[in-house]
DNA sequence: ACAAATTGTTCGGTTAGCCATACAATTTTT
DNA sequence: AAAAATTGTATGGCTAACCGAACAATTTGT
């Protein structure tokens, strides 16, 4: 659990701030349905997590209405995929495994890592 | 998710297969109140967790009695604390955290990597 | 052995996250 | 501009995990 202001994110959450911010640098755009396929996840899931999103102020979001990250959001989505991609690498390049693997594991490592830990395995990544 | 057989369990539950391996080494007999300290969760809680298990056949468990895993219990409950000790020296010698913060994240890491990660980075930390 | 303390269970409640279904709003097609 | 298709929401329901309080069983102290 991140914390963001003193306030902790579920990594179910943290997966629909990746997924905004991906699909809107993508697109241009954000609307519910994508972040449902994406997440393969129903839209009824979708709307329930874009209100507690909204709620903790890191999503701009209203009934039928545009769909943006705030920046506090922005903030907290890059840096888990920040996570992500220093995860990926390290598995992929470090440990050798499969593109697969090495997602699969990025995709759950990265809710879960410290801040600190992050920052050494960074420094750990880019020395070697 | 780590696989037994086929069924997974939770990261919570893994939890308790361990805290039950680590009473015992440490005990060599496992109450639920020994669950409960170690764990940080409430007796009703241990109790809600050891049906569970015993449903999955990972614990040997009756109303008020003798409380011990099943060597399907204890293989995973091993491969998860192999996990944890592995990711705990990783954390430690590696990327030089200190030793609070090493275990705070095997604790978290242990439940999230799979099996080809784990074999990957005990070859790594071995041959370095 | 029996009273007190501890431990274990049951019960009812809460929260987060998921779902499907039905309905509402919007967009696309013609 | 209607009809059809798509997308978004509300509702009710489910499961896993937690909790506290009340009660049951066991263990401990004397």
């Amino acid at each position: 659990m991140q914390e963001i202001k003193g306030k902790s994110i579920s990594s179910s959450l943290e997966d629909y701030l990746e997924a905004i911010y991906e699909i809107y640098i993508e697109k241009r755009g954000v609307k519910a349905i994508d972040i449902s396929k994406k997440l393969g996840v129903g839209r009824s899931s979708v709307t329930e997590a874009l209100k507690t999103l909204a709620q903790k102020h890191l999503v701009n979001y209203s009934r039928y209405g545009v769909l943006s990250l705030t920046s506090a959001g922005e903030d907290a989505a890059k840096n888990v995929i920040e996570k992500h991609k220093v995860l990926y690498n390290f598995f992929k390049n470090t440990l050798n495994l499969d593109e697969h693997e090495a997602q699969e594991n990025a995709c759950r490592v990265e809710h879960v890592l410290s801040e600190k830990a992050f920052q050494s395995l960074m420094d750990f990544v880019n020395k070697s």
